[in-house]
RNA sequence: UCCCCGAUAGCUCAAUCGGUAGAGCGAGCGGCUGUUAACCGCUAGGUUCAAGGUUCGAGUCCUUGUCGGGGAGCCA
């Protein structure tokens, strides 16, 4: 059907134009003075086209005259500026064609306000509403622009495995994928279930990260990301984590711990000033209707520096901040939400990078530091922290030395043979490299405002939650 | 997984001390109107999440479970 987006029939086309719009009902109204008006949206845009349907129309009685709410309709006609106040300009039909009714009776999404609770009961019709059809534009809008500043920089796109032997250790808890029939899986000899006979003879499972496979083609073609969806079996409530989520992991070779926090920076900049650019409206409509920060917020981040201090400052700062923490802050412990909070939320008020963590609560692929003035052992890791959300990226410079990353693969007890490919790019031709793994559904909750992260991504997998 | 809160009409909510369930929106019908989530009138619509228990009597109190929300942990 050759027909013409709503958006470019309200900002592109000059009236007097033709135009052929398709979209679905939000509202209609009768006049029986002989025509209506049947408000239109085909998720091209926030806004919606007004058809005035004049009640000469061949159809109108049968049709028109009964169309409901969430209807599919196709509608030709002239583009004329409108008589009325709402709308600058709206489509004269000469045809309206009705291709789908949606019977008003039982049809979820009516012309009413509805709860977001709500709306995840009906993730399949949940995309016809104002919030949810401004969360997708916005959404590929970020998905677009993180392409674009990869691209823009010379880094390779690459598709890493989304079923993997590998559980990149400390990650979280593991999806098993198995063929294996499982009322009465096959077992060995002393009765433990015998995997050598499941599809790959061996235990596989859904990845967490792509980092390690990611890491190998740095280790060759220099500058790398992925981005594809991630699986954590964790028994995770809360409203800031998916078991299935999509994550951006670019890495780096020949890149440092200052490198790949100046990457991540400049990455979120441009990711936030695209996403202002380009969703205009949609930004608007999260500020009137979700939070009012976002616009504010959003522009200022874009415009400035962010904050760095290292975990050792940090801690310092929490000791001093003459607070009474409900967990007491010492250097060594992991920094929790409430400390997370108040040093994003309160202390400097903008995005915060820190730095160089206690190697004893970060994973063993983190480089080592040299140890400080007082002896204590760190890691290159940082993590971005943003108001509201908390950690949305996680990165570190990777331990490129062979004998540092097999004497911490040791301290936590990990079998060598599974990461003889991992520890063979430090035996041959290593190099510093870097990298941080972006979770997007926090990225679009904290570009939208939208407070739970089941409402940013279509289909939301959560524990005992996959019902579409 | 732990701690709090909640579940009543299609949706959003109300129901006093434990006394026999009500409104708005939506829907149907009628009226009116270049209307703007229109407006006015009438009508229909309920196993009060489930299973037990206390009581003459339970939407209301108790127990268990299910589902939903918030906080925490884990993390992105």
């Amino acid at each position: 059907m050759n027909r013409t987006l709503i958006r470019d029939a309200l900002t592109n086309l000059r009236p007097p134009a033709e135009a052929t719009v398709a979209g679905w009902v939000r509202t209609v109204r009768h006049s029986k003075g002989g025509f209506s008006f049947i408000t239109l949206n085909d998720g091209s845009c926030l806004a919606t086209l007004q058809v005035v349907a004049d009640g000469k129309l061949p159809n109108y009685a049968e049709e028109i005259a009964h169309l409901t709410t969430g209807s599919s309709v196709v509608a030709r006609g002239a583009l004329v500026a409108s008589q009325g106040k709402g709308q600058a300009v709206e489509l004269q039909a000469s045809e309206v064609r009705v291709l789908g009714r949606a019977d008003a009776d039982s049809y979820p999404i009516q012309p009413k306000h509805h709860t977001l609770e709500f709306l995840r009961t009906q993730a399949h019709l949940r995309p016809r509403t104002n919030t949810f059809g401004a969360v997708a534009r916005v959404r590929n809008a970020v998905c677009a622009a993180i392409h674009e500043f990869f691209q823009r920089r010379g880094f390779l796109y690459i598709h890493t495995p989304i079923i993997t032997a590998s559980d990149c250790e400390g990650a979280g808890q593991l999806f098993r994928v198995t063929t294996l029939d499982v009322s009465a899986p096959p077992r060995g000899p002393d009765g433990a279930v015998d995997f050598a006979q499941d599809f790959f003879a061996r235990s596989t499972y859904l990845t967490v990260s792509g980092q390690l496979e990611a890491e190998t083609c740095a280790c060759a073609l220099g500058n790398v990301y992925t981005f594809g969806p991630t699986f954590r079996a964790e028994n995770s409530n809360t409203p800031r984590h998916l078991a299935e989520f999509w994550m951006v992991e670019p890495e780096m070779a020949f890149c440092d711990l200052a490198g790949d926090a100046d990457t991540a920076e400049a990455f979120l900049k441009h990711v936030f000033r695209a996403v202002l650019d380009r969703c205009a409206e949609d930004m608007k409509f999260f500020n009137d209707r979700i939070d009012n920060t976002v616009l504010d917020t959003l522009a200022h981040i874009a415009d400035s520096e962010f904050q760095r201090v290292t975990y050792s400052e940090a801690v310092t700062l929490l000791e001093k901040a003459g607070r009474q923490w409900e967990f007491p802050m010492h250097w060594g412990r992991d920094l929790q939400t409430e400390h997370e909070r108040f040093l994003t939320e309160e202390t400097f008020r903008k995005p915060t990078i820190i730095t160089d963590y206690p190697a004893s609560i970060k994973p063993f692929y983190m480089r080592v530091n040299e140890p400080d003035a007082q002896g204590r052992r760190t890691v290159a890791a940082m993590d971005v922290l943003v108001p509201k959300i908390g950690e949305i990226i996680g990165g570190s410079q990777r331990e490129e030395r062979l004998d540092v990353l097999e004497a911490r693969m040791a301290e936590t007890h990990m079998k060598a043979e599974d990461y003889r490919w991992y520890a063979d790019l430090r035996r041959y031709g290593t190099v510093p490299h870097a990298g941080f793994g972006l979770g997007l559904e926090r990225c679009v909750q904290f570009v939208t405002g939208m407070a739970n992260i089941r409402d940013v991504i279509p289909y939301p997998r959560t524990p005992r939650s996959a019902e579409y």
